[in-house]
DNA sequence: CTCAAAACAGGATGATCATCCTGTTTATAA
DNA sequence: TTATAAACAGGATGATCATCCTGTTTTGAG
């Protein structure tokens, strides 16, 4: 009678949302059923329900603490570490290009691939998923702030300056993720680096 | 008795597209229901199945007749008849702001909406989208190539403008509508209009 | 130790969905 | 007119899905 079972309620709810994560991310959140999340984590229907009681309640955590972490990791904390905003996105389109060419695939953009898929479906999705697209561009006008205080960027709006960057970023992803080729993040931060480029007079 | 039916095939396809598009832009792909289209558009499970056997097959077409389409009266034919590639460019962009903002919501874009959630759920989805999006910036560089031979624009990469000004309008769509609120569009033309404004040496 | 709550198991349920199938009606060509 | 295919009707079907429910095991507080 092997009677062993060790109750781990916060490593089983990260495997939920690990595997929700990765299945939200490659199929999206409509076409991942719930089943195939259980086999995929190898959980029961009890356990998924006692962690999330609804599909509705795994997604905002997937967005709340998944999504917003891989912004955190890919975006915000670079930016905040560069020497400067221009050399700090500079640096994270080559690293996220860089990353795709060696996987050979272009899954998107996290925020960008929920957003379009859960903005309009329902409220507290699309209230997540805008603070996180502030954050991002708070934390990219913060930076260009910082250049000025240092003396460089006169002239540039920082507002300005980080909707573009968001913008371009996560056109580019969607246009890389249908041609599944992320030369176009190169082509696109090319033309970022000429935005603005004349010295203060 | 009463017994007329005119068979229209082409009205009914025009009908069952119709709703489709708006169903899918709405809601998404997976969201959308055969059977709410049918509702919608008022014919019955026999006819859909007549005249689009899967799907799939609706939502290509959906993709190569409409989306294209709504491309192509939005992007491509507004930048033709346009006199320069700048001024094409700001014209959509402030035609597509205060249409949404008369209208007071944002759907997001057509092209991009649909290439998020299906680019990676089939192959012939991702091609007949990719191919869109080729044709957008097709255009726009052509504009950029034609502004060259008669004069202007020296030192503008035509295919860069182009990746950079569609990644830019689809990003900002895609803020906007996580946002709800166009006016993000309007900022990111702004950071566009000051990319390589430099006139030639 | 006791016991209540949390953690987990596993199946039931009702709804929904895309597809298919058998007919019937309409249009077209010979 | 007649034959043939297209156009359309309407229901059947089997699969899938999110949620819920009843029970069992584990954990920790007192």
């Amino acid at each position: 009678m092997r009677k062993k079972r060790t109750n781990d309620p916060e490593g089983m709810r990260r495997r939920v949302l690990d595997v929700a994560e990765d299945s939200f991310q490659a199929h999206g959140y409509h076409a991942s059923s719930l089943g195939d999340l259980m086999a995929a984590a190898g959980i029961t229907g009890g356990a998924l329900h006692h962690h999330f009681p609804t599909k509705k309640a795994l997604a905002l955590a997937v967005i709340e603490e998944r999504v917003a972490a891989a912004v955190e990791e890919t975006w915000i904390a670079p930016m905040r570490a560069a020497p400067s905003a221009r050399e700090g996105v500079r640096s994270v389109f080559e690293a996220v290009a860089t990353e795709l060419e060696q996987q050979g695939f272009v899954r998107g953009c996290p925020l960008n691939n929920l957003a379009h898929e859960l903005s309009l479906a329902d409220p507290d999705f699309r209230s997540a998923l805008a603070d996180i697209f502030a954050g991002w561009r708070q934390t990219l006008a913060d930076k260009i702030r910082a250049d000025q205080l240092a003396g460089g960027e006169a002239g540039t709006d920082p507002e300005r300056f980080a909707a573009l960057t968001v913008a371009a970023y996560s056109g580019a992803m969607s246009m890389a993720k249908a041609a599944q080729d992320a030369s176009i993040l190169r082509q696109c931060l090319e033309g970022l680096e000429r935005v603005e480029p004349r010295p203060p007079t």
